[in-house]
DNA sequence: CCTACCGATCGGTAGG
DNA sequence: CCTACCGATCGGTAGG
């Protein structure tokens, strides 16, 4: 019986897996459930024995990722260090995420806006206080005169658009590794808090 | 005769424009020719007299801010300027661009790959062009040591990502004003080449 | 997990 | 610029 329902759980694993493969791919709205049965190797009107809809797809993908993030915030911010090593610690948070998870973490950044009117409010709540929470750390630092003076919201914004940015080393030639890129995107998004 | 041309001109401009609004606030694949028709005062098959199809118009945007954006480089390209220079005219432009030409920059940077299979490989081809050219620029300032090392090909995916992100300063409450963001995105992804 | 099939909606055309 | 309409395709359901 146990087998019978982890089984389950497996498959239905791995058909969320390739369904995230697949809307970071082509779009959500794109997307076809069609196709995503036939990736997997079964008809369309099969994969609703494992899920409800297109849509709750989706929003477990997103909430998913997002829930990592949040908790990945919530240790950052009990922790007794300085905002420089803080801020260090979510570009390299981020990064790592978009490197080792990158069909999630691409469908959080790109196809958030096409979660179901159930889900969507509560995340661009949920994403508004994220960027206020890693503002107020930045504040914190300038105020402390750790940081350089700029402007906290642009610094977030750069930071999180410029993981995002990194879906594009992935799917090119990969002449870097991911190593590298970690390191240098520290450099370069931390560098000008510095002294 | 010509006074018929110049309508006929504008209207279609007209049209694009819209498009360019409905295909960033929906993107490409969700936002319907019928919708866009509505938006017009007209019906949907009327769209037809001024465009040849719903891909045409995806075209006409992308490449129409590609050419810019191409065309500003090369002039940064001929001036007798230094490497921190370029990179900041280069910041500046961008930002202003999705600053004040918001819907096609967007419609660029967020839809192209939605491009039809007759100039999908040619915009591919020029962004990397693009991407490479910026890259030399850096590479030469690190080499005459007016710059930090920092990987070029990271520093150019962090600025165009992060200009990409100011999407969402756009559609949120603009706290801040254009000026303001303007500087700090120099501050911020200009400060760690600087000594 | 499949066959059979649905209502809705899409981009686009014919003909005026 | 409109009416009328088409073929294709979509997400999803019924029933086994």
């Amino acid at each position: 019986m146990s087998v019978t329902i982890s089984k389950k759980t497996a498959r239905r694993a791995m058909i969320l897996k390739m369904a995230a493969k697949m809307f970071r791919e082509y779009g959500f709205a794109s997307a076809t459930m069609r196709d995503l049965a036939k990736n997997i190797g079964i008809e369309a009107a099969s994969l609703y024995n494992h899920i409800k809809s297109k849509n709750e797809m989706l929003e477990e993908i997103v909430t998913g990722m997002a829930n990592d993030c949040k908790e990945h915030l919530e240790d950052i911010e009990q922790k007794n260090t300085t905002a420089l090593v803080k801020i260090e610690s979510l570009i390299r948070f981020h990064t790592q995420m978009m490197l080792y998870h990158s069909e999630e973490y691409s469908v959080m950044v790109n196809e958030w806006m096409h979660l179901g009117p159930s889900v969507l409010p509560q995340f661009i709540a949920d994403r508004r206080d994220y960027v206020k929470r890693m503002e107020a750390i930045i504040q914190k630092g300038i105020d402390g005169n750790w940081l350089k003076p700029i402007m906290p919201y642009v610094v977030v914004l750069n930071i999180l658009s410029s993981v995002r940015g990194l879906e594009f080393w992935h799917k090119s030639s990969k002449t870097h590794t991911a190593e590298e890129m970690e390191e240098n995107m520290v450099k370069h998004l931390l560098g000008a808090l510095k002294d």
